[in-house]
RNA sequence: GUCCCUGUAGCUCAGACUGGAUAGAGCAUUUGCCUUCUAAGCAAAGGGUCGGCCGUUCGACUCGGCCCAGGGACGCCA
């Protein structure tokens, strides 16, 4: 691949350098860029500006002597077929031209791996845990967890296609206050349809689902009077709440094309026995103390604010106690690396996180904490007001069923994660040039179609010769085709899928304009053979690309 | 008050790790291109003190400092 190639060709300059000139003068390391325009070749090096000032002597004099230097070092090398020209352009760039064999083996290596083009084994295996979504089972999915799902699963599959094993988990809180005011609601709701009188407990759950849910109680358990709704354990209605909800964010999930590979309640995590052991174990390393009554873990320790409480002084424990048991549990069950994604909201939590999986012996960079930036969603052109308390907000299943499952997640993916986004419903619906979403699967498409149209014509693609490919247009979509495994590393470096979404739509653009330029299936047999498999490599890294993402390959729009 | 994020074209945003050549897209506006593989496409035009000032550098949208503006987080809640 391209990146390769540019590595080696770096490592082999600056070996030429070094024999050629006195042993004494130490230079900046080698460097070789991707060069914006295509004028300036495949690749740059600004070595000689670098030196300039090591040296003494003007950038462009400097340039030359070491052009001189590179070309003769060429020679009887294997870069000296792959590498056509070299170029010194003010103030003092060394750019390098590529012959187009060079470039033609990013078509072969493409045909070679299929499916698999851009796959590595750079993650060796190492078990990943994404922990993502983790809402509350009080109530539907928003889009501010569409989003994050979106992007967790888009992630996950990146990582597995980089060699290592992704786990997608959901943390299914079930322990905590929430879930009692979501049983104590339940039961309201439930009082209320059987005629009686009852008001909601504070903060306690408005939306109209909860409603749903009491009907739904009160049929499954039989109960007819409120004598016999006085009779039952307050504890049914908080777990058929539970139930009845995680049924509904399964479903909504799975409609949304988002696998997870496993669910974990806190209520068998955090057991009272893992809770004590916890705190045994960070007592023992002295991270915890008294005061005011409470106990408080030493975060500070680790770079923290202040120090945070885990048991309250009326005995009952804060919510990040149950938090350091899950993410010990997590550590044991034999992930190197784990990654939390969480809603803005939970930003002012990272710290104390991190310094919690410190105090259980843990590098602060095995966990990473991702946060999702909210998404506006507009509808009519005027922003969505919402609030989960008051149950209005627009759901997941709402923008699944209102824009599909493919634009709305090309809609989640369209900017960095740590950006705010814009959710314009209409726009996602419409079938206009205004709507972004369409463009990428677009070229997909058309490809689909050139091969109905070739093999109508009997024309077989040619993989292992491209020679007649030498438009522009052509060499350009082949160098976009060879950078697809560095963008990959992109998002596993920023953990962020946006920079796949980012190349996927400037590869679709560099197809449109080749195939608006050139008629693929013409009269010159042999060229339209060649020009038949540079479409369909690029249908390859286009499937690739939007698998990964989440998207579907449609053939036909 | 402390900390974090953001500030680039009329609007929404790219410009990563590792400073580089004429700062790029999309939408919107104007204008061309379908007897030929999908016009959900292509091409062209206009539109910029990259929030401001100072500094480092041969070179700053990019790095550092100080301001200005907008947003967010800061509980013995979860």
């Amino acid at each position: 691949m391209l990146s390769d190639l540019r590595a080696q060709l770096a490592k082999h300059l600056e070996e030429s350098l070094k024999r050629k000139l006195p042993s004494d003068t130490v230079l900046p390391p080698v460097e070789l860029d991707f060069p914006a325009q295509r004028l300036h070749g495949e690749f740059s090096a600004n070595i000689a500006l670098k030196s300039a000032k090591v040296l003494r002597k003007a950038p462009l004099a400097i340039a030359e002597e070491f052009r001189g230097i590179f070309q003769d070092s060429l020679a009887h090398t294997p870069f000296q077929d792959k590498i056509a020209k070299i170029e010194v352009k003010n103030p003092g760039f060394i750019n390098f031209f590529l012959t187009p064999p060079a470039l033609f083996e990013i078509l072969e290596e493409i045909f070679k791996a299929k499916n698999d083009y851009g796959r590595s084994d750079r993650g060796r295996g190492q078990k990943v845990q994404v922990e993502v979504v983790s809402a509350n089972p009080t109530g539907p999915l928003s889009v501010a967890h569409a989003r994050q799902a979106a992007v967790g699963d888009a992630l996950a599959h990146i990582l597995d296609f980089l060699g290592f094993k992704a786990t997608r988990e959901y943390y299914i809180n079930d322990g905590g206050n929430q879930i009692n005011l979501l049983g104590e609601s339940i039961r309201c709701r439930a009082i209320e349809l059987l005629g009686g009188q009852s008001t909601l407990p504070e903060n306690g759950y408005q939306g109209e689902y909860i409603k749903d849910i009491a009907r739904e109680f009160i049929t499954r358990a039989g109960v007819k009077t409120l004598d016999a709704l006085a009779g039952q354990d307050p504890v049914n209605f908080r777990n058929y709440g539970v139930d009845y909800l995680l049924s509904v964010i399964r479903k909504d999930l799975e409609d949304f094309n988002v696998r997870f590979e496993c669910w974990t309640n806190e209520t068998k995590v955090a057991t009272k026995d893992n809770i004590a052991a916890v705190l045994k174990l960070l007592g023992e390393k002295g991270f915890l103390y008294e005061k005011d009554g409470a106990l408080w873990f030493k975060s500070t320790h680790f770079g923290d604010d202040k120090d945070r409480v885990v048991r309250k002084s009326d005995g009952s424990h804060t919510y990040l106690l149950p938090d350091i048991v899950y993410h010990k549990n997590k550590y044991e069950r034999g992930f190197t690396r784990i990654i939390n994604i969480w809603g803005p909201d939970h930003h002012g939590y990272i710290p104390r996180i991190k310094a919690a999986a410190q105090a259980l012996g843990k590098s602060p960079d095995s966990l990473n904490v991702l946060i999702v930036q909210l998404a506006t969603i507009y509808r009519d052109g005027k922003p969505v007001s919402m609030s989960t308390r008051r149950g209005e907000f627009i759901s997941l299943r709402e923008v699944i069923d209102e824009v599909g499952v493919d634009a709305a997640r090309f809609f989640f993916l369209m900017r960095h994660i740590d950006a705010h986004l814009d959710f314009d419903l209409e726009l996602a619906k419409k079938e206009t040039p205004e709507n972004p979403v369409y463009y990428i699967q677009y070229a997909h498409a058309r490809i689909h179609s050139i091969n109905k149209k070739a093999q109508e014509a009997c024309l077989k693609q040619r993989e292992n010769s491209f020679s007649l490919l030498n438009a522009p247009e052509e060499l350009d979509l082949i160098k976009k085709l060879g950078s697809f495994p560095d963008i990959l590393s992109v998002c596993c470096h920023e953990l962020d899928p946006y920079a796949l979404m980012q190349y996927l739509h400037e590869l679709a653009m560099v197809f449109h304009k080749f195939y608006d330029q050139h008629r693929v299936i013409g009269d010159d047999k042999d060229l339209s053979a060649e020009r038949l498999a540079l479409a369909n490599a690029t249908k390859i890294v286009l499937a690739n690309g939007l698998r990964l993402l989440g998207l579907s390959t449609p053939e036909r729009m």
